[in-house]
RNA sequence: GGGUCGGUAGCUCAGCUGGUAGAGCAGCGGACUUUUAAUCCGCCGGUCGUGGGUUCGAUCCCCGCCCGACUCACCA
């Protein structure tokens, strides 16, 4: 290996697996092949193909169709002349869903319930079915290992213990082909030979590095984490089906935009070659979205990622999965109606009721129960200063205190800091951890609101609410600002706080402002975070869990460094 | 960026203010014809994150660095 190569970790267990492979080829055979079609999943075999055959012996009548199963190896048990192998497919959660219920049947009979906890199913193989395959497999050599991809022939039986499995044979009684197979077709076979070996079955994989950096190996020992991205796959269909229902028009807006805006958070920047521009990620959808209701689409929403160049930790990832949408007509206490039905709604969905547990399941002390039931809680901002933030309705407007206030707290702003900001820093400072059942926090500051409709009844404060859940933000919400004048205002408002350092700001948008020139209908708009949702919904503390691969840091490598670094390929795009 | 804790076999973890490392699982060899974290016998497997320092001698003590978890600050 000359000096710039990549070096390939290589271990003894890889190094005897790698082996394996060549004597396949060698015995000139595909030592990859993709010709194995499943007929049937674990779930499908759990859930009673088992119980279409006799239970036990086999029944193996000619013309008896084959039953063709694949998955990952996950255990093999050998005993003597017969070998088991537990076997994991797509339907994993399928296959517990499916055996709880066949447990709700087994009880009911007075039959002792099994494997309640496994997502796996069983291929039972009998080396008299063909002792050398047997062997090749699972004796000496023992081709076979956790971790390989297999496919399976056989008839559905149950074992001497009632678990649904496979008995992996290719023939029939009379010993000709089952139907549906090959001639001469083994009924155990290598699809995929893995040459990494998984983490010990008993402890699994725990180290948190390991699981977000090698996720794929995360979600193949760790059944929870496969059901919380099934879950969460689960909510968007069903946001989406929800704002279909609703004549919601679901759009996609640019992900790259020349003009930062529409929240007011860091962007990342980057440059287009072509145009010769710089360019940014953007940090919210929020005035394109706004453009196509000026332009018509008077009900939009958009499901995609926006960008902020900012920390992470427990609650952010530099990029996240944000749901907007808007409706024109509407207003924001419109909207709280709406997202009572909608947050509501997934919670029964997911899981028959509204009442969710949040926090660690193995420290009672820690859990707390969270309501989705609607109505959901209401407070403005000024009241919950005054509840929890120890002042008055006076003293809420008296700058010196509030900033004496957020001292206490070891927080201090700069000096040219607005009232409302002021008021927002000590909002989220003294309320925001008490906010653990659903809350609409409503009457912004119109200083941290540079896009919302200002309060007929006080213009210092905006039709607009954050909603809290679980001691964070989960939505923002307003009746959208619609006066060009006033927008047009807002944002030099903006731009002068850029100019003075605000890296946050937003930038004065021109078209933005034409097209409300053109007129942009009364409309209430929402922005909700999905990751956090998700948590919410999956009972998952950290925003790691429930996004498939967050950022990391690049993975450092001992024997990559130095002149491997920078590769001519790293140049050629 | 600050604080706390951590990095030892493929995985999960032990290792007594110092004498160059252990277990279980996985792997390999063997026994076992219905196992469920199977069991039993034998074997293999380690630059103890990394670079220095102290010492006759460092996984252990000291310093720097890298990586991570938690937490505080900033932020959605």
């Amino acid at each position: 290996m000359g000096r710039g190569d990549v070096m390939l970790e290589r271990n003894d267990l890889m190094e005897q697996r790698l082996a394996k492979i060549a004597a396949v080829v060698e015995a000139g055979q595909q030592a990859y092949p993709n010709d194995f079609k499943p007929s049937h999943t674990g779930a499908e075999l759990i859930a009673g193909l088992a119980d279409q055959l006799a239970p036990h012996p086999i029944e193996r009548a000619t013309g008896t169709a084959a039953v063709r199963m694949v998955g990952r190896v996950i255990a093999i048990n050998r005993k003597g002349k017969v070998g088991f192998l537990r076997i994991r497919d797509r339907s994993a959660s399928a296959v517990i869903a499916a055996r709880q219920a066949a447990n709700v049947a087994r009880e009911a009979a007075n039959m002792a319930p099994r494997d309640s906890d496994t997502s796996t199913y069983q291929v039972f193989f009998r080396r008299n079915e063909d002792e050398d395959l047997f062997d090749a497999l699972l004796k000496s050599g023992q081709s076979l290992d956790v971790g390989d991809i297999v496919g399976c022939i056989g008839l559905p039986f149950r074992t001497q213990t009632g678990e649904p499995s496979l008995w992996a044979t290719s023939l029939d009684a009379e010993g000709n082909p089952l139907s549906g197979t090959a001639a001469g077709e083994p009924c155990v076979r290598i699809l995929t030979k893995s040459i990494r070996s998984l983490p010990e079955k008993f402890h699994g994989l725990t180290d948190k590095q390991t699981r977000y950096r090698q996720r794929y190996v995360d979600l193949i020992v760790n059944d929870d984490v496969r059901a919380t991205f099934e879950r969460r796959a689960h909510i968007i269909a069903a946001i989406r089906a929800f704002f279909h229902t609703r004549d919601y028009l679901e759009v996609e807006t640019p992900m790259m935009h020349s003009i930062v805006g529409g929240a007011t958070a860091r962007p990342f920047a980057t440059h287009h070659n072509a145009l010769g521009i710089p360019l940014f990620l953007r940090v919210a959808p929020e005035l394109h979205l706004k453009r196509l209701v000026v332009g018509g689409l008077e009900r939009v929403f958009e499901i995609n990622r926006n960008f902020r160049n900012e920390g992470i930790d427990l609650q952010h990832n530099p990029e996240f999965t944000m749901l907007e949408f808007y409706e024109a007509y509407a207003t924001y206490t419109d909207l709280m109606v709406l997202i009572e039905q909608l947050f509501s709604g997934l919670a029964q969905q997911l899981h028959g009721t509204t009442d969710l547990v949040w926090g660690d399941a193995n420290d009672p002390d820690a859990q707390q129960q969270i309501s989705m039931a609607a109505p959901f809680a209401r407070i403005s901002v000024y009241e919950g200063i005054q509840r929890w933030g120890g002042l008055d309705a006076e003293q809420l407007h008296d700058a010196a205190l509030l900033r004496a206030k957020l001292a206490e707290q070891g927080i201090t702003l700069p000096a040219a800091t607005p009232v409302g900001k002021l008021q927002m820093a000590l909002f989220e400072t003294v309320a925001e951890p008490h906010l653990i059942q659903p809350t609409f926090v409503t009457d912004f500051p119109v200083e941290v609101s540079p896009l919302s409709r200002k309060k007929d009844s006080d213009p210092r404060l905006t039709d607009r609410f954050e909603m809290y859940m679980a001691g964070f933000e989960i939505a923002n919400a307003f009746s959208e600002l619609n006066d060009s004048v006033d927008q047009h205002e807002r944002f030099q408002a903006q731009s002068l706080a850029k100019a003075g350092g605000d890296v946050e700001a937003m930038d004065m948008d021109m078209d933005y402002i034409r097209a409300l020139e053109y007129g942009l209908p009364p409309t209430a708009g929402c922005g909700i975070g999905i990751d956090r949702l998700v948590m919410v919904l999956t009972n998952n503390q950290s925003i790691r869990e429930v996004i498939l691969f967050p950022l990391l840091r690049p993975e450092q490598r001992r024997s990559e460094s130095g002149d491997a670094a920078t590769p001519a390929a790293l140049t050629e795009g």
